[in-house]
Formats: C-alpha cells, sequence, structure tokens
DNA sequence: GGCTAGCACTCGAGGAGGTCGAGTGCTAAG
DNA sequence: CTTAGCACTCGACCTCCTCGAGTGCTAGCC
C-alpha cells in the first residue's frame, strides 16, 4: 500500500521531532510546530494508518506516536534532505588533520575524535586492511651487540617493531648490508611467500625471515581486532542513558570488539554510505543503536572502515554528511602514504 | 588527640563494611558483621568520636557513619593490610605481555587493560618520557622517486614516521647511503643539538636534519598529551554512577587531558606507590574520585606514570597491589627496548 | 569511669492515593 | 474526506503515610 503525500509529511515530521526532543510526538504538539493545513483529527488518522503500517508505534495508549525502525529507515532512504558540512567545516577539519603527526595511527585518531564532535555521538575508525599485507620495507637497527630492533613498514602504512635475539654479536654495519641485499628481493612479497623463502636460508637470514613474516601475521591480527573509538561523553549525555545501563551496554560491545569480528566482515566496502539501524546491527545488545558506516580507501586492495555509532534517534543527516566527508579526508590522506606499483598507475 | 585502639579497629571496619556494600554503616549493622565485644551503644560512643574528629560523617541524622576522605587517608594509611597479586595472577599478566605485539604502545594499552581488569576500576597509562628527547636511529625509506618515508626511533623507544617530498628524485641506494653516513653521527643528539647540526648543511641533508628534529619535537609532545585509558565499564556500573552524571564527568576528564597537564608534572615520579583521595586530587570535577598511582622505569632519566582511577569507594588494597606490580613489570619491558649506554651499565 | 539497656526522636525509602494534562479513538455532522 | 466534540487512558508528579534503620541521651550497672 502507497503512502499518500500527506502521510508521508507527517512521518516526516514526526521523526524530525522525535530526533529533536526524544518525546512521543501528539497530533496536536506536531501541529503547533508545522503547519499542515488540516487539524489534529485528521492528523490522527494518518497516525493511526502510519501505526497499522508499522511506521509508528505508541509506547503506551495515551502517548504520542514515536517512529519504528521501519519508518526511521524509510525516513532516511526517502525522507530525510542529506546535506553537506559547511564549507566553513571542512576547511577546519582539513586544517586539524595537517596539525597532526603524517602517519596512520594519529590520523585514524583524528578520524574518530572529529567524527565524534560533528556529529554528537561516538565516533569509530578501523585500521586500514589489506586483503593479504605485503612487506614494503625492513630495517635492522643494533640496540646492544647482540640485541636488534627490527623495524617494519607495509603496504598498507603499518609500522612494526620487534626485538631480536642474536645467537652471536652482530655489528651495524652488517646489519645495514643485510638489509640493503635483502630488501630489494622481499618488496611486495606476502608472509606465505616470506616464510617460503626463510626455508633452507642460512640461519642469521632465516631468523629474521620468519620475524618479519610473524610480524606481518601480527599486524594482520591487529588490523582485524583494533578499533578507534572516541565521543562517548555526547553518547552518555542523551537521555536515553539516564539509566547509564545503556552506556555500560555500549562500552562492553566496543571493548569486546564484536563489531569487528561479527558486524562489518559481513558487510561490502564499496557501497558508500549506508545507515543500519536497531535490528540491522544483528546483535540483540546493540538493538537501541544505529550506526552509520562507510568505508574509506587506502590504495588499491586496502580499505577500511569509518563510522557514527549512537542512539537510534541520532541525527542521521548530519552523520551522514560528517562520515561521508571524512571517508574521502582519510582516503585522500593515505593514498599519500601508499606507494605500491598498481596505485600510482590509477592515481 | 590518640585514637584508642577499639576506635582504631571500628574505623577500620566502617571503612571496610563502606568499601564493600556503599551504603552508610551503622553500629548495629557493624556488629552482625564482626564482633567487637562490646555493644553497639559503645561503638555509637566510639563513632560520634570519630565524627568529631573528622574520620566518619553521616548523611544525614538517622543514617549510619560514612568515611570522611580523612577517614579514607588514616585507612590507607596505616590501618588496611596491604597485599600482593597472587602468584598465579601475576603469571597470567606476564604470560599476557609476552602474547602481544613487543613494542610501546602495545605493552602500554595492555597495561591500562589489566589494571582495570585486575582492579575493577579505569587503569590509566602514561608514554614513557624523557627529560629530553634523543635520537637512537633513523631510516629513510623511497615510496616513490620523490616522495620517502622517514622512520626514527628515539631513547625512550618511541617510533615515529614522517613523509618528506623532494625536489629531485633520489634512489633507495642513496637514501641508505645517507642513513649510514648520518647515523653514527646523530646517535644521542637532542633536538636542539639536531637543529643546530642542519644549519649550513648541503640542502639535502638539512631537510632530513630539520624533519628529524620535528618529528622529535612531535614525539616529545605526544609524549605529554597521551594517555591510554581502559575499563570505563568497569566503573560506570559502580551505583555511584547510576545518574550517569559522573560517568559524564569521568569521561570529560580523561579526554581533556586535565590528569596531564595539570596533576601529574607536579608530582615527584620516585616516590613509589601513592594514593591520592578526592581533594587530593587538586581538580573540582575529580572530588568525589580517587587515584592509585605510580611511576615506572624505562632506562635512566625516562619515566611515565601508571594508575587506577575510580570512585573514592575503591578497593584500595587491591588497586595497590595492582599498580605495583604493573609497574615492576613495564619497568622491565621497558628496559629490555632501552639501549642507552648509560643504563646498559646499570642492568 | 567506662559500658550498656532503654527510649524518644529523626529521616529516607517506598507504597497508596489523587490530580493533571497530553494524547487517543470514536462518532456524528459538515 | 474532514473536523468538532467527547469520553477515556495513562504516565508524571505531588502528597501523605508507614516502616525501619539509625542516632543521641540518660540512668543505672559493674
Amino acid at each position: 500500500m502507497q503512502l499518500t503525500e500527506r502521510q508521508r509529511q507527517i512521518l516526516r515530521h514526526v521523526v524530525e521531532e522525535y530526533l529533536r526532543s526524544g518525546r512521543a510526538v501528539g497530533s496536536k504538539a506536531l501541529l503547533e510546530r508545522v503547519s499542515l493545513g488540516v487539524s489534529p483529527a485528521t492528523v490522527r488518522n494518518d497516525m493511526s494508518v502510519l501505526e497499522a503500517l508499522d511506521f509508528l508505534t505508541q509506547p503506551h495508549t495515551s502517548a504520542g506516536r514515536v517512529p519504528t525502525e521501519h519508518g526511521l529507515r524509510y525516513y532516511v532512504q526517502y525522507l530525510m534532505e542529506e546535506g553537506e558540512l559547511t564549507p566553513e567545516e571542512q576547511l577546519m577539519i582539513r586544517h586539524q588533520f595537517r596539525q597532526v603527526e603524517q602517519q596512520v595511527p594519529s590520523w585514524l585518531k583524528l578520524a574518530a575524535s572529529v567524527l565524534a564532535d560533528t556529529s554528537g555521538n561516538v565516533g569509530l575508525v578501523t585500521p586500514p586492511r589489506a586483503r593479504v599485507e605485503r612487506l614494503r620495507h625492513f630495517e635492522l637497527i643494533s640496540l646492544r651487540p647482540r640485541v636488534v630492533l627490527l623495524v617494519l613498514v607495509t603496504q598498507s602504512g603499518a609500522i612494526h617493531q620487534s626485538l631480536l635475539d642474536l645467537a652471536e654479536p652482530l655489528e651495524q654495519e652488517r646489519l645495514s648490508a643485510l638489509s640493503r641485499v635483502l630488501n630489494p628481493e622481499l618488496r611486495w612479497l606476502d608472509r606465505q611467500a616470506i616464510e617460503r623463502r626463510a626455508s633452507g636460508a642460512e640461519p642469521l637470514v632465516a631468523l629474521v625471515l620468519r620475524r618479519i613474516a610473524e610480524a606481518l601475521r601480527f599486524i594482520e591480527q591487529q588490523q582485524r581486532s583494533e578499533l578507534y573509538a572516541e565521543g562517548l561523553e555526547y553518547v552518555v549525555r542523551q537521555p536515553e542513558f539516564a539509566q547509564a545501563q545503556l552506556a555500560q551496554v555500549l562500552l562492553e560491545v566496543l571493548r569486546g570488539g564484536m563489531l569487528l569480528t561479527w558486524l562489518l566482515p559481513r558487510l561490502d566496502p564499496s557501497e558508500g554510505v549506508r545507515v543500519l539501524i536497531g535490528s540491522d546491527l544483528a546483535l540483540r545488545e546493540l538493538r537501541p543503536f544505529s550506526l552509520v558506516l562507510s568505508s574509506y580507501r587506502s590504495g588499491a586492495d586496502v580499505t577500511g572502515w569509518l563510522g557514527v555509532l549512537g542512539p537510534q534517534r541520532m541525527a542521521y543527516a548530519r552523520a551522514i554528511a560528517a562520515v561521508r566527508f571524512l571517508s574521502s579526508v582519510v582516503s585522500e590522506l593515505m593514498s599519500e602514504l601508499s606507494g605500491e606499483p598498481e596505485w600510482e598507475g590509477v592515481r
């Protein structure tokens, strides 16, 4: 069954009033804010149609209407006016990114902060992640005669360090020579290729290669388990959180990493900004929340996620604008760091 | 005026009962839990003495007693039985540190998590910080013909990367030669020495040196502004946070960095574990909280802080044990990474 | 002189009852 | 199809009341 234009307008205003105030919206109160040229009784009739179609619901008999998840989805898809961040905001944000250290973790943390600040909800960002992580470059740095620091940089821009204990002392000169020889050979190899190369090599080289492979594994694992979250203070401030129980749920979900291990792997990164409302999140605990989500690109075949998480009653238009803009900013920044050959051609 | 032994025992039991239940403790209820060989009336008399001396207070006329800040301080200093984490816990914790990546940020994050988990409050950890940061080693890695990644490691174990745009293309071979020449010369120099060395050098060298100096500045700044906090979910669960307002205060204080900029710089790192209760924290917003704090060492002249933050009603003995143990574990780990000459002698 | 039994008093928690107002559905008329 | 009118519902909020844990004080006991 099709909605009439007036019903669509009523739905839109109910949703917007609800997002603003957090309270159930009644027919009379609605007409005090917006004029529809009809009486409260007419609005009530349309509201009861909308209720029958599961767009609206009543918390109790004598209360106003509240949008259902279905109603919110319809609003986001068909009724909401999308917007962009103002040019001043965009400038401010770009400026902030120029201020911080030019490295991936700083960018991700800042991106989460900015998402939180501009949307007034929790900002979430995952690290960039390659389908298979490849070595870009490694260096060996002598700390003490038999202790060496291995530093390596990967395709996705991750930097990793680990300590090696040597059987016998080695000078920096020898270490440098080793990395000079091995680097060209290992460039763009993945973990498995490096492991294969390790078997049969002389002991020192084998040690280094095995530790590089191990580091790549660590990095891949970390990329799957790390999540930058900022702005909890905004969400806790919402009236929904008055009993503080929701806040606890939220903290536990974020810490437990259920989003990362369960939800994100099931989504297609190529789809642009999407809005997941309540049960879309497929986690009972997250039922009262919504997530506005987008992927970002960081070189060919390397992507990450970023989004805004808040109560179902969130300012969707604003969150979507923030997510869309940040996605493009982060993608730009990341591809500067990127350096794999395929990607150079694309730019 | 001196407390009698019985008064000290009563104070101890009131504090412990209050820490356990969070409710005001009355004379009769106290005697139901512990036997002191006297009647409630006697306990009441002693309680009123303790109240006159500002160890206890009454929330309202007909309620039991609650310890004051002064009473808590006395308890922590003279009455509390200190303990250690059990050997099993210690083993578990050491095991966890072996599981994660062997690098500073992972350790710090894990330390904050462990503090939170073992104490049931917020765990806080600051990065290690040298009075003046010195260069240990740097490398130049060619990403694209005219874009170079500068990676450097400092005395305190911080790793930093930044991007350099070159005026003209340079091959990896040339870059490696450059770092081979410059590294021995720059080792253990601080920012100002490197800046001095930059003036008058040929353009390419000057560029690199200036960027290294800049990176050191960035790192010093970050060490002053970064704070790892974990375990908010525990604190939010406390009954004190039922109205969710405290949670908001806490989140804002943590994000605002007031602890870092205001409180920590005024403390002496050499003092061992200390307990700051309520107004000791010198921040109005933190009045309802307590902080158990210790420094850790990471090589000569390099120290950081770690601690447990929670409501005044926290399990102090446990928090102190956790902080003390983690301080020693983190100190050990850090000094493995450390490599400055003075420190090698000390070990 | 310290300890205790007894007692009157205080005050918050929590339940019962009552009012108010925002909101609804229904009906009948325009 | 719209609207005015009306009876009805129900949560929010206030007041009143009771209950019980806890106190301080006093007088008597060891």
